[in-house]
DNA sequence: CTGAAAGCGCTAACAG
DNA sequence: CTGTTAGCGCTTTCAG
C-alpha cells in the first residue's frame, strides 16, 4: 500500500503538503503542486479513507438501512441514495434490517461504528419514541417513509392517505360504486393510512365500505390471491378492488382470472407503489406511483446537509405525493 | 463519542485490557472482564471501526460492485452478499457501476480507499486482461457471473451454455420443432453463450436455427416486444421462443398477445433468470432459475476466505448450474 | 508557501 | 493476567 509518506518522500515535500494538494487547498505553489500530483499519479496513490475518517471525526459515508435489498422497492430506494452519494463523493454502506426491530437497531449501530453520520433509515417496527431518541443521537439520521411530528424536519415521507384517496376517487370517477379492499396484515402504519384514505374518498361520495368488503392478508402476491379468494368465497360483490400494493394487486388479478373474472372488463384493480412489476404484468397495472427513488435521493441529500456544520436546517417538511399512473387494469364497471 | 479511553478510565484499567475484552481475548481475569463489560454497556461504547481498520491493515468490510442496484437481479445479488457479511460480522459497501467501464473501475477504486479487500465485482465491460490484473492487485477480489480461466479460482459463474441447452431441450421434449430466439444486443458474453447453448441442443436434434429466426434487441421488456414484432413482421414461423432473459420473455409474451397469439396454446415462451417477475406475470413464466443469491453468498464467503492469511485456496472452480422451473408459459406445440 | 509535530481511536508487541 | 508504548495514515494547527 502506498501511503502519503511515500508520496511525500519521493516528491521531496512534507506529508502536509501532499495533504494540501489532495484537498485542493490553494495554499501550495504551482510547481510544487504539479510535482506532487505527478508522483501521486505515478504511484497510484489514493488516500486511505479510514485514516481520513479517524482524524476527521466523520467519514464520507452514507448508510442505508432497509428491510431487504432484494425487494424491488428497496433496491430502488438504495439507488436513489447511491446517486446522491456518488455525486457528493460519499460511499454507500448498506445493511438489511430483515423486518425485525432488533436487527433494525443492530444494523444502525453497525453503521455508527463506521463513524457514518449520514444515515437513511426505513424503519418498520421501531416506535416513535425510539426513533426520536435515535434522531437526537445521530445528527445525520433521516427517516424515510415515516412521519414523526416531533422530528418532522428529519422525515421524508409520502402522504399515504392522499394517495389512497386519489386512487379511490379515480375509480369513483370511472363509475364504480361497489368496492373491495385488499390490505396488509402488517401493522407498520401504511396499511391503515391507505384504508383510511380510501374510506374518506368513498364517504365523500356517500358510499359505505362495509368491513366485510375489506380483507387482510400478507403484503405479497400470495396474500393478494388469498384475500380475493376469501372475498369471493363469502359472496362479496364488487366491481373494483383497491389493493394495498402492487404485489397484492397482482395476486388479486390472478385470483380473479382463476375464478373466471376478467380484468378490467368484469373487475377493475388498482395497485400502489408502481413497482417495475406493474409494467410487466398483463393487464398492465394501473397504480399509484410512489416516487421512492426521488425521495431517497432527496433524503440522502438532506442527510448529507445535516452533517455540514454551518448549514442550518429549519423545520421544513419533506412531504411527497403519490401520482396516478393509468394503465390497463381499470375500466368502467360492467353494465347492470 | 465515547472512546476506548473513556471506558478504560472509568473501569480503572488500561486501554489494552479493554481492547482484550472487546475481542474476547482469553487473557483477562473474570472480575476485571466483568467490570469492563459493565462499563462498556453503561457508556454504550462501540469501537470505532475506522480506527480498527487503520491499525489492523484491513477493514471488516466487503464491497459489492454491480451495474444497478434497482434491478431485481442485482438487488438479489447484494442480498446474498449481505447475508454472508452479516454472518461474518462484515459491513457491506455498495457501488453502482452503471454499465460503464469507467465507473466500474471508479467504483472499485472507491472501495479500495476503504481498505476494503473483500470485493465482489459484477463486471460487464472490463476485459479479461484488466480483470486479471485487478485480481492480482486485490487479493480478496471475486468475480461473479464471469469466467476467466487464468483466475478461475476467483470466478463464481454460471454455465450459460448448459442452461440454454437445457431450456432448448425442454422445448424439444415438449415436441417443438420450430424455434425463434430473442437475444440481447449487449456484447458482454452472456447472450452469445446462451445462443450457443440453444444451437447445440437444436443441432443435436437435427434442427437448424436460421439466422432469420434470431432477433436482437435491448435486454428488457420493450426489447422483447420489438424483437417479436420484428420476427412476426418478417413472417417467421415458430411455435416456441427462447428469450435471452425473463424481461425479454415477458416483452415477447406481450407482443404475442397483441398479435392475437396465445401463450402457451399457440406459442410457448421460455425465459432465463427467474426474476420475481416470472412468478407475477400471466401466464407465469417457465424459465431457467439463475441462483444469484446463492452464488453471491458463496462468492462473498470466498472473498472473505481469500483474505484470511493462513488459508490456502487451491485452484478449485466455482461453477453453478441453472435449473429449469416449470410454470405456465410452455406447452406442446399446437396441432398441425 | 511549506514543514514539524501532535494526535484521531485502536491494537499489538513487549514487559512486568 | 495487566499495563506501557509505539505506531497505523492522515489532517491540522502552529511556526517559520
Amino acid at each position: 500500500m502506498v501511503t502519503i509518506k511515500d508520496v511525500a518522500r519521493i516528491a521531496g515535500v512534507s506529508t502536509a503538503t501532499v495533504s494540501r494538494v489532495i484537498h485542493d487547498g490553494a495554499q501550495v505553489g504551482p510547481v510544487c503542486r504539479a510535482r506532487v500530483k505527478k508522483v501521486i499519479a505515478e504511484l497510484g496513490y489514493r488516500p486511505n479513507s479510514n485514516a481520513q475518517a479517524l482524524v476527521g471525526k466523520t467519514s464520507r459515508t452514507i448508510g442505508v438501512v432497509t428491510p431487504k435489498l432484494s425487494m424491488s422497492f428497496f433496491g430502488t430506494l438504495a439507488c436513489g441514495v447511491e446517486k446522491s452519494a456518488r455525486e457528493n463523493n460519499y460511499k454507500l454502506l448498506m445493511a438489511n434490517s430483515l423486518y425485525e426491530t432488533k436487527s433494525e437497531l443492530d444494523a444502525l449501530n453497525s453503521l455508527r461504528e463506521h463513524n457514518c453520520h449520514s444515515i437513511i433509515l426505513h424503519s418498520d417496527y421501531s416506535d416513535h419514541k425510539t426513533l426520536t431518541k435515535l434522531a437526537n443521537d445521530i445528527p445525520g439520521l433521516v427517516l424515510i417513509n415515516r412521519y414523526i411530528p416531533k422530528i418532522a424536519n428529519r422525515c421524508v415521507w409520502l402522504d399515504n392517505v392522499q394517495g389512497a384517496e386519489q386512487a379511490a376517487q379515480y375509480l369513483l370517477d370511472k363509475g364504480h360504486r361497489k368496492f373491495a379492499v385488499v390490505t396488509s396484515i402488517y401493522r407498520n402504519g401504511d396499511p391503515e393510512l391507505r384504508v383510511q384514505g380510501t374510506r374518506q374518498a368513498l364517504e365523500r361520495a356517500g358510499i359505505d365500505l362495509p368491513n366485510t368488503a375489506i380483507e387482510e392478508s400478507t403484503a405479497n402476491i400470495e396474500g393478494g390471491e388469498q384475500a380475493v379468494n376469501a372475498l369471493l368465497a363469502k359472496g362479496c360483490k364488487f366491481t373494483a378492488i383497491l389493493a394495498y400494493n402492487d404485489l397484492m394487486a397482482i395476486g388479486a388479478i390472478h385470483a380473479l382470472f382463476a375464478a373466471g373474472l376478467r380484468v378490467p372488463q368484469d373487475v377493475s384493480v388498482i395497485g400502489f407503489d408502481d413497482l417495475p412489476l406493474a409494467r410487466a404484468c398483463r393487464p398492465r397495472l394501473t397504480t399509484m406511483h410512489y416516487p421512492v427513488e426521488e425521495m431517497a435521493n432527496y433524503a440522502s441529500n438532506l442527510a448529507i446537509e445535516l452533517n455540514e456544520p454551518n448549514k442550518k436546517i429549519g423545520s421544513r417538511t419533506h412531504l411527497f405525493l403519490a401520482e396516478l399512473v393509468e394503465r390497463d387494469s381499470v375500466a368502467p364497471p360492467p353494465e347492470g
